[in-house]
DNA sequence: CCCGGAACCTGAAGGC
DNA sequence: TGCCTTCAGGTTCCGG
């Protein structure tokens, strides 16, 4: 579930909490599949006893650089939570437990799609070669060169994490409303200033949901199981058959690259 | 190269 | 109440 702005707050959780220069005394894998790699026995060896140098998040990953020139790459997929709670008791979706020497963190999905990758740091670029620039960081030139000359819908590059990492379907829609463009127009179609609003609408809409903690549709919670705020805010996801806005018409539906995309065909003409 | 569909999983919601 | 279908914030693989 989470995009760019859930797992930046998840991060800012993380640190706030102190995580970093903690040692892990131990984790405890219950679900096997969670662990890409290595294998969750080695991995719970390989874990244990280091220590955190750093949290960081890189597109839709948590980022943990260990000691011993390790890291550890978290993708919480859909449903993927990462939870410190007082007196939590762990239900069945908690597949894996961290205890960073008494500060104990728990891995929650329900639809056990998040993996946790550990790899050495001199593999870590390799690990992390599908992942492109974030798209908060991401410069225009560089995104255009990237994204320019496409004939895909606009709505399936946006979402392609190899071009700019951290979109996904919520605040595709949200960016794309208010750029006023259709999420199936081709790129190639855009206008270089079309692109350039696009652009900068998506860093909008990732910088506001940031401040508002993210956005809560189905179960989205923050570090310490809250909900986030952002949506109260959203325009159209989720919004098919309501009122737009912007402009009061109907709001509709379609499938652009396989997902669901929310739009007003009044602002957002084909 | 592009696209659609399936797979990976579980649960919620809506129709009958 | 219960059964069935559809859908869900993501990614990857496979075939056409």
């Amino acid at each position: 579930m989470p995009e760019l702005p859930e797992v930046q707050t998840v991060v800012e959780d993380l640190l706030r909490a102190g995580v970093a220069g903690r040692r892990i005394a131990r984790a405890r894998v219950h679900w096997r599949r969670s662990i890409a790699e290595p294998s969750a026995a080695a991995f719970g060896r390989l874990v244990r006893g280091r220590s955190v140098r750093s949290v960081h998040r890189r597109g839709k990953y948590v980022v943990f650089g260990l000691t011993g020139g390790y890291s550890l790459l978290v993708h919480l997929r859909m449903t993927g939570q990462l939870l410190s709670l007082v007196d939590y008791r762990p239900d069945r979706h908690v597949h894996a437990v961290f205890d960073f020497e008494g500060l104990p963190i728990y891995y929650r999905d329900m639809r056990k799609f998040g993996r946790f990758t550990l790899v050495d740091d001199a593999v870590r670029p390799t690990a992390m070669a599908h992942v492109g620039p974030d798209v908060l960081q991401v410069r225009f030139a560089e995104w255009l060169d990237r994204i320019g000359g496409r004939r895909a819908p606009i709505k399936a590059l946006l979402l392609d994490q190899g071009i700019a990492a951290g979109l996904g379907n919520i605040y595709v829609d949200e960016a794309l409303f208010r750029a006023g463009v259709h999420p199936r127009t081709p790129a190639d179609a855009l206008s270089r200033e079309e692109l350039r609003t696009i652009l900068r609408c998506s860093k909008e809409v990732m910088r506001l949901a940031i401040r508002h903690g993210g956005t809560t549709y189905i179960n989205f919670a923050n570090f310490h199981g809250n909900p986030g705020n952002f949506r109260r805010k959203l325009r159209v996801y989720g919004r098919t058959g309501e009122p737009c806005r912007r402009c009061g018409t109907v709001l509709e539906r379609l499938v652009v690259g396989g997902r669901s995309s929310h739009f007003c065909p009044v602002c957002q003409p084909e």
